[in-house]
DNA sequence: TCTAGGATCGGCT
DNA sequence: GCCGATCCTAGAT
């Protein structure tokens, strides 16, 4: 929950042949590990998808999801407590042309879902592992400084996991007051 | 080996 | 607001 809020405002950094790209981050979801119904680590689940789930914190947690689309996860803890935040959102703050034309030139919702994001990104499970914390691996995150208000943080249930039980409802959905709207 | 279902998106009504 | 696309993953057999 704590890198949850920390991420917002934070930006995501792209390198490929393409060149640079980069989002503010506006919206995230924090899952919490083997005590959420709602987190591929559930219950103690170790399979071969969520194996970076259960490794350092500071890498990559990318799934494909229904089958077309990718998820881009912030692994958090580590040393065997496999949590993540979702990166569900951000704006464009370079490279928009090169975002736009990965997005086939949907401007207005540019990163504003998971899917969008990835595929604005061209983020795929190739990234799964990568290291969040060097511009070596191609796809890092900053801080630049920027904060976000505390009255600015809006929080919500997560989207999408009615099936999840008592946790459904926990609100750990962090979003952006002033990027709202956009799911 | 088989099968059900999913942390979504975009087009259509 | 509804619904189909599309295929991997995980659990059951």
């Amino acid at each position: 929950m704590e890198v949850a809020r920390e991420l917002l405002g934070r930006l995501l950094l792209r390198r490929t042949p393409e060149g640079l790209a980069a989002l503010r981050l506006t919206e995230v979801e924090a899952y919490l590990g083997v005590e959420d119904a709602a987190c591929h680590t559930f219950g103690g689940r170790r399979t071969e998808r969520t194996a970076t789930m259960w490794g350092e914190a500071g890498h990559a947690y990318v799934y494909l999801i229904y089958g077309m689309h990718h998820c881009l996860n912030v692994v958090t803890v580590g040393d065997g407590h496999p949590e993540a935040v979702l990166v569900r959102g951000g704006v464009a703050v370079a490279g928009e042309e090169l975002m736009l034309r990965r997005r086939g030139g949907r401007r207005r919702s540019l990163a504003d879902g998971p899917g969008k994001l990835c595929q604005a990104l061209a983020i795929t499970r190739d990234d799964d592992g990568a290291d969040l914390c060097t511009p070596e691996s191609g796809l890092w995150i900053v801080d630049d400084g920027l904060r976000v208000a505390e009255g600015e943080v809006l929080r919500t249930p997560r989207v999408g996991v009615d099936y999840a039980g008592e946790a459904a409802a926990w609100p750990l959905r962090f979003v952006w007051s002033r990027y709202a709207g956009g799911r």
